[in-house]
DNA sequence: GACAGGACTGTTACGTTGTAACATCCGTCC
DNA sequence: GGACGGATGTTACAACGTAACAGTCCTGTC
C-alpha cells in the first residue's frame, strides 16, 4: 500500500495524490480479499473522494449518470454499501453523506471533525479517544460495537 | 426541579416517574425562559418519553394523531425542532429518531449508548469522555461545537 | 455444449424522513 | 380597531432509502 501523507481535509494540497492513493489502496484490498472492485463500484468511489465533503447518495448519482445513464438509486446504494462493507467509505450519519475512509484496510468506526462553514470533513484516528468511549462504554456496562462519532464546529481554517 | 433518580434505560423501573420528571422539568424550565410549552408540545414531549427506545418522528406522529386529528408532519417536526432548542429531547443521528432527554436544564450534545437487542437507549454523562472529544478536537485543532456520539451494541441486560 | 448457480446490474415502484410555502387563528400592544 | 408576532393548519413536495423481480455474465459441472 501506498505510504499515506498526513493531508488535513481542509488544507490546500495536492488531492490528485488522495484520489490516487484511495484507489491504489481500495484496489489492493479488494483483491487480497477476492471481492470485485467493479468499474461501477471504482467510479463511484472515486466520485465520493472527489473532494474532503461528505456527499450525498442522491450528488453521486447525479455525478454518476454523467457517464452511465442507466444509474438509479439502487445502483449507487448498492455501491455505496459495498464500499462500507469494506471499509472504503463511511456515512456521516448527522448529514446522511458519504465519505472516503483515509484508513481503509483498519477496521473501525471513523471519528469525524465537521466543519460547518467550509464542510471539510476531516477523519481523525484519535487513540486516547477511542479509549475514552471504550472506557465510558464499560463504565455503564455496555458492549459496544460501533461507535458514531461525529464532531461539528469549525476547522483550524474557518475558527480564524 | 425535582430529583432524578439514576435510572438506566434498560433495567426495569418506574417509568411513570420518569415521564413525570421530565414534564415537570420542562414546563419549568419554559416558564423560566419565557417560552411556550403549549399542550401540542407538551403531549409530543409525553410521547417521546412513552420509553427509554428512540422514536422515529411519523411515529409520533401516528401516536399524536390519535388523540389529534389534525396532526400532520410539519406539526410533528415543529413541535420536534422546539423541543430540541429548548434541550428537552435529543435526536439519535443513527436511528434517523428522537429520545427525551435526562438532563434537560444542562446544555450538552448527548452521548448515547444505543441497544441493537432491545432498543434500549441510555444517555450518559461522561465528564472523561467529554474530555476526551475536546482534548481530541484540540488536538487536530479544531473548534467544536456540537458533537455526536451514539454507541450501538449490547446493553448489560441483553450483552448476557 | 447444456445447464445450474452465483454475483452483479437494470428497472420499476414504493416507503420513509423531512421541509417549503402560504393560510389561519389568537393574544398583545399601540 | 389594526398591526404584530407566535403558534398551528394545510397542501404539496423534496430528499433519502429499499423491495422485488428481471436480465446479464461468468464459472463449474455433467
Ligand atoms: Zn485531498
Ligand atoms: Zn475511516
Ligand atoms: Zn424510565
Ligand atoms: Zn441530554
Amino acid at each position: 500500500m501506498a505510504a499515506r501523507a498526513a493531508v488535513h481535509a481542509h488544507t490546500s494540497h495536492n488531492h490528485r495524490a488522495c484520489i490516487d492513493d484511495a484507489l491504489a489502496t481500495a484496489r489492493g484490498l479488494c483483491a487480497e480479499r477476492g471481492v470485485q472492485l467493479t468499474p461501477l463500484r471504482e467510479k463511484v468511489l472515486q466520485i465520493v473522494w472527489r473532494s474532503h465533503k461528505p456527499m450525498g447518495a442522491y450528488e453521486v448519482l447525479d455525478e454518476l449518470a454523467r457517464s452511465h445513464k442507466s444509474a438509479r438509486p439502487p445502483t449507487v446504494y448498492r455501491a455505496l454499501d459495498f464500499l462500507m462493507a469494506e471499509g472504503l467509505i463511511h456515512k456521516i450519519e448527522s448529514l446522511n453523506a458519504y465519505l472516503g475512509c483515509i484508513e481503509a484496510g483498519a477496521p473501525h468506526s471513523g471519528q469525524f471533525l465537521i466543519c460547518r462553514q467550509c464542510g471539510a470533513t476531516e477523519e481523525i484516528v484519535d487513540p486516547r479517544l477511542e479509549t475514552a468511549l471504550e472506557a465510558a462504554a464499560g463504565r455503564a456496562h455496555f458492549r459496544p460495537e460501533r461507535k458514531v462519532v461525529e464532531i461539528s464546529g469549525l476547522c483550524a481554517r474557518c475558527g480564524k
